[in-house]
DNA sequence: AGATTTCCCACGATATACCATGTTGTCCCA
DNA sequence: TGGGACAACATGGTATATCGTGGGAAATCT
C-alpha cells in the first residue's frame, strides 16, 4: 500500500507543471499504473486529493455498482468521477494541474504536498500550512476517547 | 514487534546526519523496509518520536477507509501524516534530520535517543536527561495499584 | 498554420553513496 | 585472567547521482 507522508512545497511553472516529490512519486511508482489522481476535495475544502490509481480502483469497488438498478450514492460517485483526473508523469517526473484544478486550490506559482497517508491533499502553500497547523492543534481533541495503540505514553 | 530500549546520545553533523543507535538500528532491520520513521511529539514535547515503517502501516489501517466522502478524524491524519519523515538509512546506518524536525527539538549538534518501548524518542541531550529524570521519579506515581513490574534494563 | 502538449536538454542545489579513520567492545588464546 | 587480535560502531570528508527547475525543440491536435 502506498503512504503519503511528509510536506513538501513545490513550484508551478507558467505552463502549470509541479514536480510530485520524490518521495511521494516513489510510493506512486510501486502501483500498476504510474500516475496521479487528483480532485477537488470532497470536504469543501480549497485544496486538492491526490492519490494513485489503485486507491481509485479500490474505490470504485467499494462503491458497488454491480447492480445498476440499485446504485449506491448515485450522486456522490458522479461528484468524484466527474472530477477527478489522471495526470501522467513527464520525464522528469512532473505533472500537469489543469486550470480547473488550480483555481479550485487558489494554485498560482506554487503548490504544498502534504501527506495524508493513503493519500495526499495539495494546497496553496499559506492556506496548506494554516491548515497543518489548525490540525495539529485540533488532533488531540478529535482523539479523545479513542486511543489506540501506537500512541507513545509520556506522562505530564 | 520491535522494541527499542536504552539511552544513547549521537553526534549530529553539519549536514544533519546522525548514527541511529545500533540496538536501535538491528530492531528496525527486522522489519518489512528499512528505514526510520520521525514526527514531532504529538504531546507538544521539544521531542522527535521515532518508530519502525510497520508502526505507521499499523496506525494507517487503524485509521480506517480513505472514503473521501467520510474521512475519518481527516485532522488527526493530516497532523499524523503531514508531519512524519520517513527516513531512509545511509550505508552507515545513518539518517538525515530536516530542518523542521531538529529545529522542533532544539538539535544542533548532537541527540539522545531513548528507548519507549514500540517507539523511541530524539530529545536534545540536555532536555532528554531532564525529561527521563523526571520520568523515572514520576513512574513509580504513575504505577501505583497497576502492574508488577517486568522490564531490566540492559546497554552498553 | 496556429496553438497546445510532450519531450529533451541544461543547470544549480541537495541528497546519497563511497571511503577513510578513530574508538569501543568482543572474542580468543596463551 | 590479562592481553591482543579482530569486528562493530560512530564520525568525518569527498565524489557521484538524484531532484527540482527552467527553457526550448519536436510532435500532436484541430
Amino acid at each position: 500500500m502506498a503512504l503519503f507522508t511528509g510536506h513538501t512545497v513545490n513550484k508551478v511553472d507558467r505552463k502549470g507543471r509541479v514536480s510530485v516529490p520524490a518521495n511521494f512519486r516513489n510510493e506512486l511508482a510501486k502501483l500498476s499504473f504510474p500516475c496521479v489522481v487528483v480532485f477537488p476535495s470532497p470536504e469543501g475544502l480549497a485544496a486538492l486529493d491526490g492519490a494513485g490509481i489503485d486507491w481509485l480502483e479500490n474505490l470504485s469497488t467499494n462503491f458497488g455498482s454491480a447492480n445498476p438498478f440499485a446504485p449506491k450514492l448515485p450522486k456522490s460517485r458522479m461528484a468524484l468521477f466527474g472530477q477527478v483526473e489522471r495526470l501522467g508523469f513527464d520525464p522528469e517526473g512532473r505533472v500537469i494541474l489543469t486550470r480547473g484544478l488550480m483555481e479550485h486550490a487558489n494554485i498560482s506559482d506554487s503548490a504544498a504536498f502534504i501527506g495524508m497517508g493513503e493519500t495526499f491533499q495539495i494546497w496553496q502553500p499559506e492556506a496548506g500550512a494554516a491548515m497543518l497547523d489548525d490540525a495539529i492543534s485540533g488532533a488531540s481533541a478529535e482523539f479523545e476517547g479513542i486511543t489506540q495503540n501506537g500512541t507513545p505514553e509520556g506522562n505530564r
